[in-house]
DNA sequence: CCCCGATGTGCATCCGATTGCACCGCGTGT
DNA sequence: ACACGCGGTGCAATCGGATGCACATCGGGG
């Protein structure tokens, strides 16, 4: 299928590639009459511009770069789809890499997408900071989800949201609580532990910390004895994949949620809603990240000045919370 | 950052950048030694080559475009990333693209993607066969999850494991079984209900039909009280979201799984296991369907002949069926 | 000692689109 | 009538890498 080319194009119109090329790229410096013919004739020949030319010229490829560190967590499918939605409006595609959970990955699979991207986003990356923005060698970055000193940033604030959770598990009567960590290399992971064991350090509550785990589901199920054996009568996991975990690891080992445990999540991925009863968890704008990601990621590529967007999720109260017994 | 092009490599090495090329690409005409140079100046500059000027002279890209309807349909995560990592083995990288269910984004979508493209996998495709050839325009192209006449095609088989499913109900007593069919423009929800009703045909049992329905949790949870209503003590749903659906409004309708009815869903996704009890489904090998898929593509890509794939799942009983009362 | 093939390299061209610059023709102001 | 401005257009160079072809170099056989 030998396309058609703007030198085609030009030659059936007896016209120079060049008016050919300004009649898609420069509508203005083209007479509308000739811009006419021009257009009718691409649709007639089926004229699709070639990219690598274009992006040869223009230094520009259209192109932007999304590294996930797994695209099964429910988190990442939502985030994906509304920067592709985003970058869509700015003729721009995603290439989509999944960097596995293992951070070691990253700067090799960065590697590859440089030479072709204007842009990357980073969806919560493992590797260290140093390591990454070495990597990224200058291109234009976004990092989604966790902050890097001197990139510009869009993260998901639960701090107060987690903390609510937390007072509302202790309004309920648990004084008891497990906390199930993230990954070690995961940003949000020490920022959710963090915000509460503030919280707790203030509150009439034990903390009993659990993990570091995989944001995965197989891991908040072990963690499942682990949290019985504790005493606690409620759970604060990391994410909903790893509450989700929790919930069938408890169900083996005959206990009831949320009669006698409560589990909470984070995140509010299609997961928590699926579960009977329902997750009560900590909703993340995950469609507004990815917009506001792509955003950022504009005007990083245009040379404008950006400030980092922090976001607040809420808590959802459903169906895994209850009074202690 | 101006990065290194072979160019500033055979500057600095004083040789001509024909060879730099080569070094990379034939590397077994270039004298060892000199390659061997030109390696490590490359990366001690830091080289990567220019992807859109390597696309235009060679004709590729080095990309595959995938379409998906609904990324957030848990079925398409890990095909994606079986696709990406297969990819990668043929240096090429995923351009996703999400169509939503409304197949009408279809043809677009394709055409954006085909300039920029060296094969396309369309995923579980809504559009008319028609529509997509003409969509394509030639462009090598893989069909996952339904059959396109004239197209290569990789599919997963669940007409025997269907029929198992069928099977393993009226064993256990279930008389009238629900059938939820899913969306109409989808081939699999066709082909997986004929399957069912050849099935029922020769069985001892009565089949109930609802739907179309669209493969959301949402119209699953919906289509419960249907069920309920049908006096089916049994369910047979289009896939594991739907399957999930009905489970959540089942419980909302105080029906207990698989005490006072049972629940088979299809494809097996993460989601099947994350439920409690977990969901006795057909289990579909996606991750082998994504790389088949591209080992497909990258022939088809080479001229050479292709045949198709069909390959089959199987019925994984776990803990949402059970005897009939 | 010369010729030959094999092996390496360089030169020039090409891929398709963009873009700075020159130019053309027309209308306008003086 | 002339210069000027300006909207439109074409020419040619350019982006970075791949590749056909010519040519250089070297060793070995006759």
């Amino acid at each position: 299928m030998n396309r058609a080319t703007i030198y085609s194009i030009a030659q059936e119109l007896g016209i120079s590639a060049s008016t050919v090329s300004r009649a898609f790229t420069r509508p203005d410096l083209v007479r509308e009459s000739v811009r006419e013919q021009v257009l009718q004739t691409a649709r007639r020949l089926g004229y699709q511009p070639n990219r690598s030319a274009r992006g040869l010229a223009t230094g520009r490829t259209g192109l932007v770069g999304v590294l996930v560190p797994d695209i099964t967590n429910p988190f990442f499918p939502p985030l994906v789809r509304a920067i592709e939605q985003q970058a869509a409006t700015h003729d721009s595609d995603v290439l989509l890499v999944d960097s596995g959970v293992n951070g070691t990955a990253e700067s090799v699979l960065i590697g590859r997408l440089l030479s072709q991207v204007d842009g990357l986003i980073l969806a919560s990356p493992r590797a260290r900071s140093a390591t990454l923005k070495q990597a990224i060698a200058g291109t234009p970055t976004v990092v989604v989800n966790r902050a890097v000193q001197g990139l510009p940033t869009v993260v998901c604030d639960n701090t107060a949201a987690l903390q609510q959770a937390g007072q509302h598990l202790v309004d309920a009567g648990h004084r008891r609580v497990a906390l199930l960590c993230g990954p070690a290399s995961a940003w949000a992971a020490n920022r959710r532990a963090r915000a509460v064991r503030t919280w707790a350090s203030g509150a009439d509550v034990e903390l009993v910390e659990f993990g570091p785990l995989e944001a995965q589901f197989e891991d908040g199920q072990r963690a499942a004895e682990d949290v019985v054996a504790s005493g606690a009568t409620a759970v604060l996991a990391f994410d909903d994949l790893m509450a989700c975990g929790v919930l069938a690891g408890l169900a083996e080992l005959g206990r009831s949620v949320p009669g006698e445990l409560s589990v909470v999540g984070c995140d509010d991925v299609l997961l928590a809603r699926t579960l009977t009863p329902q997750l009560t968890t900590v909703t993340a704008p995950i469609e507004e990240l990815g917009r506001r990601a792509v955003e950022v990621l504009g005007k990083v590529v245009d040379g404008e000045p950006v400030a980092n967007v922090s976001l607040t999720g809420t808590l959802t109260l459903r169906g895994t919370t209850a009074p202690a017994l």
